[in-house]
RNA sequence: CUGCCCGUAGCUCAACCGGAUAGAGCACCAGCCUUCUAAGCUGGGGGUUACAGGUUCGAUUCCUGUCGGGCAGGCCA
């Protein structure tokens, strides 16, 4: 419909202008229904260039529309708006589509079947996954299956920080609890992890205890004094706790990628070598240093330290170098606005590589930091002091589907607060029950019918005509641009608030229109109608990540 | 001090590439269940979109400055 529009106007706009391939004809959906289901700006783009009254040129380019039986009418409003109104059958089409399309409704192929690899939740094997985590394993999922619906092959990784000082730290803590030193100790180390998941840690380490964790089994020497398989334990021992929160969350990774592997197997040497080779790299004060500046870093970074060892930027680089290498010309990484500054580092050892590496790639997706508040308190969220919200703790005290709604439905780049007590005690006035609530209505009214679903494709519906009816018509046929704007602006949230209307529009439709009437041919129209609507329901939740029950 | 994000109703948040009267939920007030699920619907009050300029036919949106909040700025990750 909306290409429909445009085409015409460009046929329009021919006879005021020479060349219309510089027009940029912008079609929207008004918010009140009496400017008509669309509208273009376009005489008001014309009137300076033309230098004529816009409305004068809206006029102009209506008489020089083609006629088309889907247009009903067309008027001029406004400072020069030209507003469409589409005829009832062309809007009733819409039923019809997404009834035949089922679960397909809303993709397309804009991705072409291109591979996207999204990194998220990429959590420090230190601790349980918190709060922070979820809001990234939330956003991320959900860019997923966005880029899945617009037609992109889609790679899940998660990248574990399996090497470096946290992992010394982590080492050190377990071996101190072993050893019988809590955390008010004086001994215990000074950067030291202070939970009491540690205590557990320590505990199943002593009691010789094997945990699996990415296909890899892991049993503790129970020695005290051996560091490295306490190292080797811990980590094992957190990333099986973290596979356990993800699969609460009903979250699957498709690759886990492992900083450990990157020493281990060469990479990060290489990327070294092949920096050093590039000439962006010098030697000061005993260090080796990577000279970002050169490409917009405010300073330049050291790669490896006067005492040896490579900084963390050095493998997240070797990292990215093997992503790239992996085939991947588009990736998108989800993490939260603490890591923001590696952005530039990062991009700055890729572009020094001279590998032929785009200056944007990779993208980036950045979630602002979440407040959680307890009992009108904010919750310091520290893995070192040990206070903390665990993801499982949410889980259990909001449910999936609540906890996934709420750190999905809101835009990243804004910081969020999640009030426990509120999630909780407001478990019932949760959007996204809203949501969910419209789906199992019309599950209900579609099981008291008890006909035949597949049947209602074929369903006359020009009784479709109310104003409810019109409203629930336009949201439907607003899902397959929510679906390509969101995963163009990297932004689930605005699926989320689309369903929201969506859900709106059928509950005022379901109290203000009996469905299950005598008249079968109304009947049929409306069951045709709703059932459309379950069915973008339906497919949106699941972008979403949340389920879409046929009963509550 | 510098960089990034944010500032919208009492609270939590929307507003698609700059569009028409800035919208929801919670809370507050008044209505709607002998008929398809009241976890719902209808109506009402509540706003100088932090502030001051600028660009534009038009600014919550873009630019500059000020104020306020968050996060970074380590040879930690």
């Amino acid at each position: 419909m909306k290409q429909l529009i445009t085409e015409l106007l460009l046929q329009a706009a021919q006879t005021l202008v020479d060349d219309t391939s510089a027009l940029n004809v912008v079609l929207e959906r008004p918010k009140s229904a009496e400017h008509g289901d669309f509208a273009t700006n376009l005489a008001m783009q014309l009137a300076k260039p033309l230098k004529q009254n816009p409305r004068a040129i809206a006029q102009a380019i209506i008489d020089a529309l083609p006629a088309h039986a889907a247009i009903r009418k067309v008027e001029i409003a406004g400072a020069g708006f030209i507003n469409f109104f589409v005829s009832d059958s062309s809007k009733q089409e819409i039923v019809k589509l997404a009834l035949q399309a089922g679960y397909a409704f809303g993709r397309n192929h804009a991705g072409q079947g291109e591979k996207v690899q999204v990194e998220f939740v990429s959590a420090n094997p230190t601790g349980p996954l918190h709060v922070g985590h979820g809001r990234g394993a939330a956003v991320g999922d959900c860019l997923c299956r966005l880029l899945d619906a617009n037609g992109w092959q889609v790679t899940r990784e998660f990248y574990y920080n399996d090497a470096g000082a946290q992992i010394d730290n982590l080492s050190k803590s377990v071996h101190a609890r072993a050893s019988g030193i809590g955390p008010e100790d004086a001994r215990f180390p000074e950067d030291g992890y202070r939970g009491e998941y540690i205590l557990d840690i320590a505990n199943a380490y002593l009691a010789k205890a094997t945990v699996i964790a990415d296909d890899m089994a892991v049993t503790a020497s129970g020695d005290v004094h051996d560091m490295e398989s306490i190292r080797k334990f811990a980590v094992a021992y957190l990333r099986h706790e973290q596979d356990l929160d993800l699969q609460a969350f009903q979250i699957k990774f498709d690759v886990f990628s492992l900083e450990s592997a990157l020493y281990t197997e060469g990479k990060v040497e290489d990327t070294v070598q092949q920096l050093i080779l590039s000439g962006h790299t010098k030697e000061e004060e005993g260090a080796l240093w990577l000279q970002t500046t050169a490409f917009g870093d405010d300073k330049d970074r050291v790669m490896r330290k006067k005492e040896g060892g490579y900084t963390y930027f050095v493998p997240d680089v070797a990292y990215h170098r093997e992503k790239w290498n992996r085939g991947f010309k588009r990736v998108i990484n989800e993490q939260g606005a603490d890591h923001h500054s590696t952005i530039t580092r990062v991009r700055a050892g890729l572009q020094a590589l001279n590998m032929g590496i785009p200056q944007g790639w990779p993208e980036y997706v950045l979630h602002q930091m979440v407040t959680v508040m307890r009992g009108g308190e904010e919750v310091k969220l520290s893995k070192r002091a040990g206070s903390y919200v665990t993801l499982r703790d949410l889980i259990e005290e909001v449910g999936c589907d609540a906890t996934r709604y709420f750190l999905a439905a809101r835009s990243a780049d804004s910081q969020l607060v999640f009030d426990i007590d509120l999630a909780r005690a407001q478990t019932n006035d949760n959007p996204v029950y809203y949501i969910q609530y419209a789906h199992a209505r019309i599950c209900s009214v579609l099981n008291q019918w008890g006909g035949s679903v597949e049947a209602l494709a074929g369903a006359d519906l020009a009784p479709l005509q109310s104003a409810a009816e019109t409203t629930l018509m336009q949201a439907i046929g607003q899902y397959p641009e929510v679906v390509s704007n969101a995963c163009t602006a990297l932004a689930p949230h605005m699926m989320a608030n689309y369903l929201k209307e969506l859900a709106s529009a059928l509950h005022s439709y379901y109290n203000d229109t009996k469905f299950l009437v005598e008249d079968a041919q109304v009947k049929q129209a409306r069951l045709a109608l709703i059932t459309a609507t379950r069915t973008v329901l339906r497919n949106g939740l699941f972008l979403l990540g949340v389920s879409a029950p046929e009963k509550m």
